[in-house]
DNA sequence: TGGTGGCGGTTACAAGCCGTTACAATATTT
DNA sequence: AAATATTGTAACGGCTTGTAACCGCCACCA
């Protein structure tokens, strides 16, 4: 993989008054290239801002003094840097996400560095692209043929009520497929709508995602009805998808 | 032969009655890796439609038939696949679009290609980012002697009621047949009509594509009974087809 | 009547694309 | 550090599709 490119990706600011997520966080997100830095709480969150030029702050809902939500809310007042929410697990905070919170996305604790990684470049791509956009975050729910796909939990439910496990990677190409139904996604499309890369280098490790991603949810992966091949143009998710907020009302 | 097909980047639809035209774009947007079918008239277009994954139309205002800027405002009502209209300059027609028109972009003529590439690049990004609640996908379906074609399915019965299975060019093909009854369609026709290839070069995979096929839907493939063969003139489907339209779900 | 050349059907083959298995390289967890 | 899980690479095999080549058919003609 090619992570050791020491160039600046963006720099990101680190809000959480947990040290030891700070330096994990910290020390994990250098060495994907980005530059970053930590603060405790909303006072020196404002200092930081000020002072350096971020491009994404990620932020722990639960602050000793004035609490993340709110902190976010003022962020948003003022500025559209975009904002990552950590959150514990929960219907409650869940809802107050939806409901109050100007962030870009969430990610509930305990999460992978990984994943942040992800929604981190998710992020900052979507911001690259829409300068301007007034994101509302959305525990967005997509359900097609019996499955529920939450994206904000990264969880998958199949028509019976099981969990299915997805990796990471199967996770995302899921959610990009089905967040685009009926559309023909080439291989370098969906190489670039889920890890936010565009390097040409013809690559089939996205038939190996498919390929995984059928068995797990595909009846018979020999002939699937949702992920659909489109010779010499790419995949298809060709059911039909709803989508829901989670918090509408 | 299509040696550097690059990535997929969508397929676009190009209508024009303008031959020079159609082949120029369609050159033109092949060699920048798009897939491209170019039509004529708005009964081709709608037949394109609905059998291939539009991505993006370009739309010429003066059509034979059916002119463009109706078809633009049939197609925006069933649909939100983006348009571009192709316009001559005049002030006319430009307040007439400004007021009318439902497309998304248009070009007066003469453009240059590069300049049209540019608009739809534009286009389709935009496009991209607001995912489509179209998809009303109407399924066509064609009758001749016992057999059953479902355009939207890509789907084949024998008049047993089994599924036939079909090649993705060799059911492009019978369907553009199937379309045409009693006609007779010269190998460039079809070429042209299935893959919106018009580079004329004679070509006998045609030929092959139809040997192949009558060996799948003719009880004897040495005297075919729907699939006849005009020497000099190209091929006829020879059965009587009715069509019906019904709603997909 | 036998030759000739265009045309179309077919076989054989080449090239490309895709699914998959096996495995190597990382990452993550314990 | 060992065990596990994830993810990318290589490579085999099957299917699709286009090309070349051979062959027979037909029309035409001297």
């Amino acid at each position: 993989m090619n992570t050791s490119m020491a160039e600046n990706l963006g720099h990101i600011l680190v809000v959480d008054d947990d040290r030891e997520i700070r330096d994990l966080l910290g020390r994990f997100l250098k060495k994907h290239g980005y530059r970053v830095t930590t603060v405790a709480d909303g006072k020196e969150m404002q200092r930081a801002l000020e002072g350096w030029n971020i491009d994404l702050v990620v932020l722990d809902l639960m602050l000793p003094g004035e609490d993340g939500l709110s902190l976010c809310r003022g962020l948003r007042a003022k500025s559209n840097i975009p904002i990552i929410m950590l959150t514990m697990i929960s219907e409650e905070t869940d809802r107050i996400i939806g409901l109050e919170m100007g962030a870009d996305d969430y990610l509930p604790k305990p999460f992978s560095p990984r994943e942040l990684l992800a929604r981190m470049k998710a992020v900052l791509r979507r911001a690259q692209k829409t300068p301007n956009a007034n994101s509302t975050a959305r525990a967005k729910i997509l359900s097609f043929a019996g499955w529920t796909l939450e994206i904000g939990r990264r969880s998958l439910k199949s028509p019976d009520g099981l969990l299915v496990d997805l990796s990471s990677a199967e996770f995302d190409l899921l959610v990009t497929l089905a967040e685009h139904p009926q559309k023909v996604l080439s291989r370098d499309q969906l190489l670039d709508l889920t890890h936010g890369r565009t390097e040409a280098a013809f690559d089939r490790s996205i038939d190996m995602q498919i390929s995984r991603l059928r068995r797990k949810i595909e009846t018979d992966h020999t002939q699937p009805e949702l992920i659909k091949t489109v010779r010499g143009g790419g995949y298809t998710f060709a059911a039909v998808v709803t989508q829901d907020e989670t918090i509408d009302t």
